[in-house]
DNA sequence: TATAAATATGTTATGATATAACATGTCAAG
DNA sequence: CTTGACATGTTATATCATAACATATTTATA
């Protein structure tokens, strides 16, 4: 397993968030799919932390912006994102993030922290295999899946 | 691993219902807690099914029983039977399940048949231990897991 | 380049899920 | 038989999400 960066190490969220926006683009365009504007901005909202936002939060930002302020704009940009792998849906939280490995992450395992609310984006393929083999065991066929864990991270945890 | 009767199998579902009670019963008492009418009755409406329920179907249910027909009265009894590992909440659907084994099954993983809403609880430990694994991986402690995949049960994928 | 088809955005209205706050009732220990 | 803890009921409201339709923009192509 090769040490990536998380969300809950120290580093520079630049690149974060530069590289999610330069990485979307080139994925949209070779699907010729359009990064409209309500899109990418509402990406970059979400790339600009590293934790999950609520669709009412994104459609403050995205209003503010200059967008619209009902409801189906930001969830139709997020459904748009998620859709196409760029973010992805929190279920413990009713909330939404973008995806840190959008080329590669197609079934994402979240760690939420309960104490600065930092989400990290965790390799899937060992969950992902044993939940496959859970699953083929009675016959089932997995389709999609949400694998989210909540506790403390480290920072957190060494505080408490 | 022991080859356990689960929800896509046909089965005697006569027999999940009233040993869910019993068991419920029992861990329950150990515990000094109290298994109240509402709560009784909330959880013999959940273990009538092998899916899981809106929290306002189970209050309809609730209401025809004669019990109060307001939010908090569904809310209160499904959030203690889920806090004491009687029942679970399926993020996913937004909904709430029996647990199908309580005395072991404290981190669970749903199969959720997307063809007829059958919800399966699978063995969670294999899951678990990869999830585990990554987590600590970065520092992370584990408190509360959702683990849930949807696809196709193999009635309905031989439908398909 | 004119135009039609497809796609995207905006708005209104409403539906679905969930909880805060407080009043009343029940139980079980001292 | 009273007191304190717990449980239930009710009102009101907060939070999350989508249906349906009008308008505007983009793209493909005649």
């Amino acid at each position: 397993m090769t040490s990536q960066p998380n969300a809950f190490d120290r580093h520079d969220h630049k690149h974060c968030s530069a590289g999610g926006l330069a990485r979307a683009e080139a994925i949209l365009a070779e699907r010729k799919l359009r990064l409209t504007p309500v899109r990418r901005e509402t990406l970059q909202i979400l790339l600009a932390e590293h934790r999950a936002l609520g669709a009412y939060d994104v459609l403050e930002r995205l209003a503010s912006a200059g967008f619209g302020n009902q409801p189906p704009v930001a969830y139709r940009a997020l459904e748009f994102l998620v859709e196409h792998g760029l973010a992805h849906k929190v279920r413990r939280l009713n909330a939404f993030a973008a995806c840190m490995h959008p080329e590669t992450d197609h079934a994402p395992v979240f760690l939420i922290c309960r104490g600065c609310n930092a989400l990290a984006e965790t390799p899937a393929e060992p969950v992902r295999a044993a939940l496959d083999a859970a699953a083929s065991a009675i016959g089932f066929s997995i389709e999609r899946t949400s694998i989210e864990a909540l506790g403390l991270c480290p920072t957190c945890g060494a505080a408490a």
